[in-house]
DNA sequence: GATGATTTGTACGTATGTATA
DNA sequence: ATATACATACGTACAAATCAT
């Protein structure tokens, strides 16, 4: 079951770096330095490069290469348009075709992350809250809506690191995780719908207010 | 504004061979004889490869090379879903944050289909009513959902060719149509939503029918 | 089941286009 | 503005794995 090719587990190593902030937004890829740096040719690491574009995570442009993607703020608006959308949708349908089962582990779940919330200890929901939202993805039973929700995640990943150094988000965030469960388990698909896109879109307000009050120098890499 | 890369073009001159139909669903792609019949080398061949891939028009295995995306009818389910859900959702947005201008224009596209739907030239239609279909995907200001939506439909065009064969297909779709536009007029973003998924969903039942109806032996290369 | 042919994956060299001085 | 340096895109060669016999 593991990674076939060179090129994927390349790529799994590099969106490791770009996630944990090892190569911050606007970093630029060089082919060569990443193949002597891992050990390969450079053949392997332009198609763990080409797999990176298609996700999102990195932009390449011809003949000037490839660099962690950069967003603006605009640019930022869309992904978390778009992010709240399709978690909407996948809480609409997780509302209609989640089994009996999931729905008792959804619940499960968050009541566990109570206690998370309680002891304070932010790394731990920021964990925990991955998970829900990935219970979520996989009631929808869509794999092709459920796999876009997690690219749409992974690509906003970089910019959200510190969502939950807010005071008082993680709290927020649970009660808000509860009307969501609250629909799921009612299977009423259209509150279902409206909880989970009110929860992200406060996400979104969070993490603009966390945007507007830094102002790290990014492009650091070239 | 050309394409800049070789391995672009190529993406597309085989994105259009497998959307013509020239390469049907199953088919084995070649590397050397892609790189032969366009007159290139393997190189950009594999890179337009894996573009494709990403966008899953095309399958890749490690080491077995390849083929032009087939679907199961449960894959085809899943696909044709999300495209119901995806189309739905961006007539939501677009009912929410159209212009005046792209209303009217949208509404002038359906009201010039009325007149092709009583002509019963169909291939007319069916381009007319990708025309239609894109109109609301750029309504919706997010492009994002909008590639999305995009890249779902044309990995179904493989499966989709006949759809407007059915008898009577082009009226009723026209018909559902005029129910999404007046939403989108109205500005009734939940109306919109509701006509453009039961319009998606006759779409898939159309299929479905036309599907039942054939055995075409299917895996023609390999 | 073993062997040979074909094809993919990887390595490396070369040339063109971009960015710098 | 011209030229130089350098990274990317493409071509070619080899190795390894799959499949066909």
């Amino acid at each position: 079951m593991e990674a076939a090719t060179q090129a994927e587990r390349l790529a799994d190593s590099i969106a490791d770096s770009v996630l944990s902030g090892d190569f911050p937004p606007g970093f630029h890829l060089d082919e060569t330095a990443l193949a002597e740096r891992f050990g390969v040719s450079r053949t392997p690491v332009r198609e763990a490069i080409r797999l990176l574009a298609s996700t999102g995570l990195i932009d390449v442009k011809p003949r000037r290469g490839a660099s962690v993607a950069t967003a603006t703020s605009a640019q930022l608006e869309t992904l978390f348009g778009a992010m709240a959308e399709i978690e909407a949708t996948c809480a609409r349908l997780a509302a209609m075709s989640m089994t009996p089962i999931e729905r008792r582990r959804l619940q499960a779940r968050h009541d566990a992350m109570a206690a998370i919330v309680l002891s304070d200890e932010r790394d731990a929901y920021a964990a925990a809250n991955i998970e829900f939202h990935t219970q979520i993805y996989l009631g929808a039973h869509n794999e092709i809506v459920a796999n876009f929700a997690g690219s749409l995640r992974r690509r906003l990943a970089p910019f959200r690191r510190a969502q939950f150094r807010t005071e008082g988000r993680t709290s927020r965030s649970h009660v808000e995780h509860g009307a969501v469960v609250k629909a799921i388990i009612a299977c009423d698909a259209s509150a279902a719908h409206a909880a989970m896109f009110q929860h992200m879109s406060l996400v979104e307000d969070s993490f603009g207010r966390l945007e507007a009050a830094r102002e790290r120098k990014s492009g650091q890499g070239h």
